[in-house]
DNA sequence: TCGATTTATCGAAATGTTTCGATAAATAAA
DNA sequence: TTTATTTATCGAAACATTTCGATAAATCGA
């Protein structure tokens, strides 16, 4: 992984939303559809999509549009590359 | 770890020219001295003095006054304990 | 078909981050 | 003691991110 890539997962990482979106795919099967994050975050739509699109594009997650719904998965091997990338970093 | 904390590192983590300044550690025996960053790192020394600062506001490196100099070190620790946080996130 | 549901996008306001020049404080070196 | 070096801080400009309401597009159900 490159260091570009590492900046762009670290940003998808660095925010409070985020973070609690990813920690919902542990309750969910590892699926997750959006509407029903309303719950936990609390934030109109728009944020809530907002947020989804940055780690759409981090990878760490990725989408699959079912019918009316878009279910969204955790992408465990980007989450694995960035471990590496971190492990790099260490002396 | 918290996910403040969690957060707090990814942002020190999102930056590329403090990504830039974390590898320098591994050329230079784990420490390091802004003024020799000048070098490796194209910006102002303010600019520099600001990226050190989250660095060690995040625990990610430790600052150690030697006379004129600090001295500045690696803290191996709280990227393991970060590595765990993501690992945590995994399914 | 028609209304409700789900998600994405646009534009704008608020907030946060990055960068720099100017300056200050501490210490080393001459 | 005077000058140079190293780092930190302040204030301001430029830029990026977060958030929302309004709106659009797609699809499901009645």
């Amino acid at each position: 992984m490159d260091a570009k890539k590492a900046e762009k997962i670290a940003k998808a990482l660095s925010d409070p939303n985020r973070l609690m979106i990813l920690k919902e795919f542990k309750k969910n099967k590892d699926c997750l559809y959006c509407c029903n994050l309303g719950d936990t975050i609390s934030l109109a739509q728009p944020s809530i999509s907002h947020h989804m699109k940055l780690l759409i594009d981090s990878e760490l997650i990725t989408s699959d549009k079912e019918g009316r719904n878009v279910k969204y998965a955790l992408n465990n091997k980007m989450l694995d590359e960035y471990i590496n990338f971190i492990k790099a970093l260490k002396i």
